[in-house]
DNA sequence: TGATGAACATACTATCGGGTATGTTGTCAA
DNA sequence: TTGACAACATACCCGATAGTATGTTCATCA
């Protein structure tokens, strides 16, 4: 899950001087950028020179930390889930049933998508880039770990409302179609959020508590239940 | 509602020769492979050529019909309103109770977006491009129409939830977030939809009913209600 | 303190794709 | 039958952009 750098060295020194410590942040500031700007206007129409522009840096910063424009997506992408997965990180020895628990986790997963929105929006492109098939053979090597990742992070969510149906919390015809049509609520905020000025923290919960009991009552979730 | 042609030029004979005949099915063939191909890889990956190839034809078909890339686009983008507007026009003097007529309607949109999902696709990425602002004040002007429309339509539904809530038959907090929730749900077919092999309308049916019954439930609907 | 390499910036190349200018063919009206 | 024009195909132009080759600076370490 650890992304690795171009060419995969690693500094043999022991101890972080000042090249260690910028590094990372350097690394982070352009992946943030690319995240936004890959966000705005999608993979094709952004071009490394706008990332730069965002940047207010050139082409030669970015090409030094990857080795391409769908390497940099990629590692966009991978930043993404691992923060989705830090997030649930917390929750994954949560005790009780299915139905409770799927609803730590979906409020967990529709806050991840609005604070971090950008990452989630490419996770989303690369995704539908992969199942489209559009990308080189060579893109789909590098996809492939990262959609596999994506598809375990999925079968969490998949896993909980499949118990829940059984233990009778849930019910809905098929799982797939359930399964497809809860991540779109879930996920839609990447779509149709954005940031009001003066918004608090408080009017994010709220949103956030819309859009699980949405997705819980789709699921065919008894009214009041789940805490 | 109705696409003007290039140049808005119009014959003043009567009656149709082979010209006349042949001119809307080989437009209409090339607005198809754009959305197909719009449908596949995006705007900015589309490029004219690959509609060409699609047609096994050449880019001066296309710019004889249309003026730029951007307004084969927009004319896509229209194409795939009008279907819809077209498919709920024998609804739109049904009678009956709010939250009653939203399912009939809702059905139906589901309905578009699986048969007609290439053209669903790009109003989609349509009214996206519009909302992050991303073309040229030439584009967004020639948008501006269509993108009302696009409003319009989905006022039409808008209106129906809301009136179903006064009437106590949906429960949702707040209207603009439940409208975007309902759409994100009933479009989602477009998304992940594909065609299996040997899919009966039977099957497709099934498939609307439960896409239709989730948006309901998500609406706060009352179980077993609405027909 | 000088050599080394990381972390960039600058300058350049090559390709691809939107758009255009022009050629070709078949149809229809007169 | 002939001139005109619609409906394309072909050939070309040019700007944008992914990627590269090469410079430059500065921290680090021997």
């Amino acid at each position: 899950m650890e992304g690795r750098r171009k060419g995969g060295r690693k500094s043999l020194r022991m101890g972080l001087g000042i090249r260690e410590r910028t590094l990372d942040s350097s690394r982070t500031a352009i992946l943030e950028a690319a995240a936004r700007c890959f966000h705005e206007r999608g993979y094709a129409a952004t071009s490394i020179d706008d990332v730069a522009r965002a940047l207010q840096s050139t082409k030669g910063r970015i090409y030094h930390h990857f080795e391409s424009k769908a390497d940099l997506f990629a590692e966009v992408f991978r930043a993404g889930m691992d923060m989705n997965y830090v997030a649930l990180e917390p929750l994954r020895n949560m005790k009780g049933e299915a139905h409770q628990r799927w609803r730590r986790f979906a409020w967990v997963h529709v806050d991840q998508m609005i604070t971090t929105r950008a990452f989630q929006r490419v996770v989303w492109m690369g995704v539908e880039m992969y199942l489209t098939g559009a990308p080189t053979p060579h893109q789909r090597a590098l996809f492939e770990e990262l959609f596999e990742t994506r598809s375990r992070y999925g079968d969490i969510f998949r896993t909980l409302i499949a118990e829940g149906r059984e233990n009778g919390h849930f019910q809905f015809a098929n799982l797939s179609v359930a399964n497809q049509l809860m991540f779109m609520t879930l996920n839609s905020p990447i779509f149709w959020y954005s940031p009001r000025t003066g918004e608090t923290r408080a009017d994010i919960e709220d949103l956030i508590a819309q859009v699980v009991t949405c997705a819980w009552r789709g699921l065919g979730g008894t009214e009041g239940a789940g805490k």
